[in-house]
DNA sequence: GTAGGGTTAG
């Protein structure tokens, strides 16, 4: 699109050639006419033209007073005559109706501005706040100085502050536009320009409202800062409202100064100002992100004390503070008595607790217990259905999920689209996007409409799986329903569609996004810099960055850790170190996170003294590593062959009470078996489940790879048939390891019957699987069981590609077998494969 | 003015 103020200006001609008389047609025999005419100026006077301007504005008047503004609007003539109006005629116009119709000059600054794109002089927007404010339309004047600014930008106020001295001091209700411009400010952020006005302001003697004080304090409360607005208002002698109070005991509490908020809640309670909710539920969120519930609970308690009633608010925030530390039990019983109370949990209550039985699900037996708890009381009531519903999902078992879903069907309840989101999520995480699409459409035709929630959770379910087109299918019906994404549905939608493989595509929504600016949070970037972090696309990931920073946006420790994991992906480990220090300088400080995954770029380059220096480094921040740092720290040893180093790390992990998981012992057994130590390898598999640890599928494909590889068959065979028993399943890529073995070996009847079992086990067997056997086999000349698995190939409705029959029809040639050869042959002519 | 959710390491 053109910038339509040059669009403005290719249209603008001298105002010379401008001349009255193609005007006529503003001229109405209308009896209006004449004393829309005469309203605007004193004396009757009789039309004068020869001052053009002063006669454009009576014209636009009068046309506006008796067709309205859209018809005069829509006269070509009166178009092409503004059009070649610039700027500074413009303002002067605006400024002549003023004092004659300021409903006018309003009406006529609107028209210009959104319907012809003009760009008015920075005069003409402050003739028009000032009439605002005159006429105490503030709301009115907030969105047009809100305009204003963003136009004008960060860094404007001096100019401004300027202009508003000199061409309007003196002007009806200047001091009310002086406010506006803090506030709007302020709001937009730009602190230093609200800060720079402010100051103007008390030069000027013209005492700010509250309010915008209020609005400044609030962008600020994260700094010091604060003090000094405060202190501000303490001078001029404002009464801070219970607003100004509750803002600053938040900005405390964000700065983590507990104890000053505490302070600041006693001192008002002293001057007989009884606390307000969002005060006592600010300090609430205060002390449970620092993890003191129960100081917490005892503001709950203040709360009733003071005769307040508690709300959603209150219920929510210390909901989420003792699922957080756990307290699952308590939770779920402020749950119960928030409902009691009449109030009705909410979607914040239910993905608040969902994210507690999820924290929770990792404490084995934990869930047995919470069962109880839901279910001690016999008869579940809406609430509790929807509780139990989220805990099985958290804990992946959907299908209990879905039989309270129907029990609560049955015994008549009004479904709520909240355990529907429950279980969608609970689908859509484990990949079965498809019957999340039919549960879709069930609540449909319960009549219960889908939300933001529903469509954010199926759509990134869609992308995960690939499957794009669907998940864009899902979006423009979400959209044609009249529902728009939120920062935090984008969030999810973009994360869904950096699944897939093409970048590309998310890019090209990232793109989206920014262009329309609104939703575009540090979380979008991030979550698109990790995606080129992820490709190793340095540049790319780095230049994203520079936007941030152009934006103003704070960066955050996750997008810094991305970046370094990119220049430690392409191995440039003095890059990423350079990066922890421009983080550093941004004052922020490096997570546990950032320094795993610089630890692990000394780990793949086999730099034992750099993870052992960064070691120390984290210790001397204080940031204590976790079993996922010792693992990066044992993968590198492993890489290595310390395999002794490797062990000793383990022990120390279960000194240190860091508990090793699966992938850390799989880093290890992997290091055993590459070393064809099978022994080790095995008796650290029973390590394993002496600490109580069920070996994953990934650590038995490690295990039976080796044996097929460097040990005897037979004992693959054998730990095969002990797992059936036990009921573990293999994955499906051991059983192909121990198929391609069988063949290579010529065990062609065992290798038939593991592949039959593979197919049973309800394993995808694509034409990769049956080519890696049919291989092998001709490479030993079986041709009779290849023949026979080309055959179970087809009848299985997978054709062979051309690679495929060409490597079987030399093999048939080479043997002789011309029969075969000839069948193969009409075989692939008739899938169109033509042999050279 | 107060609550969660979308993003990072083996």
């Amino acid at each position: 699109m053109l910038n339509p103020l040059r669009q403005w200006r290719a249209k603008a001609k001298p105002l010379l050639s401008f001349s009255p008389q193609p005007l006529n047609f503003l001229f109405f025999t209308n009896p209006l006419s004449v004393s829309a005419l005469e309203s605007i100026d004193d004396e009757v006077s009789p039309i004068d033209t020869s001052d053009p301007l002063r006669f454009l504005a009576r014209q636009i008047v009068t046309g506006f007073n008796t067709i309205g503004p859209r018809r005069v609007l829509c006269c070509p003539e009166f178009k092409t005559l503004v059009l070649s109006l610039n700027a500074k005629q413009v303002e002067d116009i605006i400024d002549f109706l003023r004092e004659k119709n300021p409903k006018c000059a309003v009406v006529l600054f609107n028209l210009l501005k959104n319907d012809l794109g003009f760009q008015h002089c920075r005069i003409s927007w402050f003739v028009v706040a000032h009439i605002l404010a005159k006429k105490r339309r503030f709301n009115k004047l907030r969105e047009v100085l809100q305009e204003f600014v963003d136009h004008e930008g960060s860094g404007s106020a001096p100019v401004l502050c300027e202009l508003l001295l000199k061409r309007f001091r003196g002007w009806d209700s200047n001091g009310q536009v002086w406010d506006m411009l803090v506030s709007v400010y302020s709001r937009n952020e730009l602190v230093q320009d609200a800060l720079f006005v402010l100051a103007k302001m008390k030069k000027l003697n013209f005492q700010p409202f509250i309010s915008t004080y209020n609005n400044l304090l609030y962008n600020l409360r994260h700094t010091d800062i604060m003090w000094d607005v405060y202190n501000d208002i303490m001078e001029n002698g404002i009464r801070p409202t219970e607003y100004t109070n509750a803002i600053l005991i938040d900005g405390l509490c964000k700065q983590y100064k507990m104890e000053d908020a505490l302070a600041y809640f006693s001192e008002k309670e002293r001057k007989d100002i009884s606390p307000s909710l969002v005060s006592l539920n600010t300090l609430m969120s205060g002390f449970c992100k620092m993890g003191f519930t129960g100081v917490a609970k005892s503001f709950f308690c203040l709360m009733l004390k003071y005769g307040l009633v508690p709300d959603t608010y209150s219920y929510n925030i210390l909901i989420n503070g003792l699922c957080v530390a756990g307290s699952m039990e308590e939770a779920l019983e402020f749950a119960y008595d928030m409902e009691k109370q009449g109030l009705e949990p909410d979607n914040i209550t239910y993905n608040t607790i969902a994210k507690g039985f999820r924290l929770l699900g990792l404490v084995s037996g934990a869930w047995k217990v919470m069962q109880k708890v839901l279910l001690r009381e016999l008869d579940p009531d809406l609430v509790k259905y929807t509780l139990l519903i989220c805990g099985h999902c958290q804990i992946g078992n959907t299908k209990e999920g879905f039989k309270l879903l129907k029990e609560m069907f049955l015994r008549g309840f009004q479904m709520s689209i909240i355990s529907y989101n429950v279980l969608l999520s609970s689908l859509c995480k484990s990949g079965r996007v498809h019957e999340a699409k039919k549960l879709l459409h069930e609540m449909e035709s319960n009549g219960l409409n889908p939300d933001l929630t529903t469509y954010s959770i199926l759509i990134s379910g869609f992308c995960r799986q690939g499957e794009v087109e669907v998940a864009i299918l899902l979006y423009k019906d979400m959209c044609s329903k009249q529902i728009f994404p939120n920062s935090f549905s984008h969030g999810a939608i973009l994360s869904g569609l950096c699944e897939t493989d093409t970048i590309n595509v998310a890019r090209m929504y990232f793109d989206s996004l920014v262009k329309i600016d609104l939703v575009v949070d540090v979380v979008i970037y991030n979550i698109m810099i990790d995606k080129y972090a992820k490709i190793g696309d340095v540049g790319e990931a780095v230049k994203l960055y520079m936007q941030i920073i152009e934006k103003g946006i704070m960066p955050t420790v996750v997008t810094f850790n991305s970046i370094i994991y990119a220049f430690c992906k392409m191995g440039k480990l003095a890059g990423a170190r350079r990066w922890l220090e421009v983080m550093k300088v941004h004052g922020i400080v490096p997570s546990i996170v950032t320094y795993t995954t610089l630890i692990n770029g000394c780990s793949e380059q086999g730099n034992t003294n750099g993870m052992l220096k960064l070691l120390w480094e984290m210790e001397a921040e204080a940031v204590e590593p976790n079993s996922i740092t010792y693992t990066v720290v044992i993968k590198g040893l492993c890489k290595q062959g310390k395999m002794p180093e490797s062990l000793e790390i383990l022990d120390d992990m279960y000194c240190k009470g860091l508990l090793p998981d699966q992938i850390t012992y799989n880093i290890i057994i992997q290091s055993f078996c590459r070393t064809r130590d099978i022994r080790n390898a095995f008796l650290l598999h029973d390590d394993m489940l002496m600490h109580n640890l069920q070996p994953s599928a990934a650590t038995y494909n490690i295990l039976i790879d080796a044996l097929c590889q460097y040990g005897e068959l037979k004992d693959a065979d054998w730990l095969h048939t002990v797992l059936q028993n036990q009921g573990v399943r293999l994955s499906k890529v051991a059983l192909t390891t121990m198929i391609k073995a069988h063949c290579a070996k010529g065990d062609v009847y065992k290798a038939k019957e593991l592949f039959q079992q593979m197919a049973e086990l309800g394993f995808n067997v694509t034409l990769k699987d049956y080519s890696a056997v049919i291989n092998r086999l001709c490479n030993r000349s079986f041709i009779v069981p290849a023949k026979s698995f080309l055959h179970m190939m087809l009848y299985n409705g997978i054709s062979p590609d051309e690679e495929l029959c060409t490597m079987m029809l030399d093999t048939f040639k080479q043997v002789g077998e011309f029969s075969s050869a000839f069948e193969l042959l009409s075989l692939m002519i008739k899938s169109g494969l033509l042999p050279d």
